[in-house]
DNA sequence: GTGTTCAGCTTTAGGCTCGC
DNA sequence: GCGAGCCTAAAGCTGAACAC
């Protein structure tokens, strides 16, 4: 900012028609500057000059200056100082942004590095939460791959014992078509015939022994022996 | 309170690269 | 070849921390 307090400053230049394009913070320059600083603060009538300078032609300062220019508003076709200033700009809009992604809800930070530090940190740990979920998830996999073999295998049981069950039913029939070939009742003993009826002796419980050769679950009513229904009333489990 | 130091930033200029 | 974009070094500004 231009100290208008140095009596000499104004005495030397004619800025009634620059006043406009030196910056100030709350002045003509609208662009966005990471810190509050003013962007030309000139304390000298040397500085004051080159300013002059570099606004009449709008950045072709004269070689050898390493004060500070002005900073108008510029576009993208002037001077390549504005044209720097556009692209410093546009870094800062970007650093702003990511500041503001990694802690939002809080003013972001000013502090470049700052927001570095805080944006390789959380890419770590994003990529580990990342590789977290992957592990979780081929786990999961060969879980489901586990269960898949395991309902195959069952129902691969299943289907054998149905046959096994089919073909146990057949030879039944084949039994029950020639009643004339089973041989009678044998002759029970005295004690198993007492035990069939619980009255062994010494009231003793001994097993009941059925007919040799005789499935005895021929004897259950039809509707429990029945499997037509099973694929809908006993779903595999797998 | 004042001077000094330092970190962080902007500004400028020069050079390099790339696309037209 | 030229313009635009990017990078870098140097200079300068600002605010905070510190010593006196």
């Amino acid at each position: 900012m231009v100290p208008p307090e140095n009596p000499s400053y104004w005495s030397h230049f004619d800025y009634s028609t620059l006043i406009d394009d030196i910056p100030v913070p709350d002045g003509p320059y609208t662009g966005f500057s990471w810190s509050t600083q003013p962007t030309n603060a000139p304390s000298t009538a040397v500085n004051v000059e080159i300013d002059n300078s570099f606004g009449d032609l709008d950045g072709l300062a004269e070689s050898g200056s390493k004060k500070r220019g002005r900073s108008e508003s510029c576009n993208p076709s002037s001077s390549k100082a504005c044209r720097e200033k556009l692209r410093r700009d546009r870094l800062n809009d970007k650093f702003m942004e990511l500041g503001a992604i990694l802690e939002p809800g809080r003013p972001p930070k000013t502090d470049k590095s700052a927001i570095l530090v805080d944006a390789v940190r959380m890419v770590t740990q994003l990529q580990d939460e990342a590789q977290k979920m992957k592990d979780s998830n081929s786990s999961l996999q060969e879980r489901i791959k586990e269960l898949k073999a395991e309902k195959n295998e069952l129902r691969e049981e299943k289907q054998r014992l149905k046959a096994e069950k089919e073909k146990l039913e057949q030879q039944l029939k084949t039994m029950n078509a020639q009643p004339s070939f089973m041989p009678p009742a044998p002759a029970i003993p005295a004690a198993f015939a007492a035990a069939a009826q619980g009255q062994a002796p010494g009231n003793k419980l001994v097993p009941f022994f059925g007919y040799p050769g005789v499935a005895m679950w021929q004897f259950m009513p039809p509707a429990a022996v029945d499997t037509s229904q099973d694929h809908v009333l006993r779903p595999p489990v797998a």
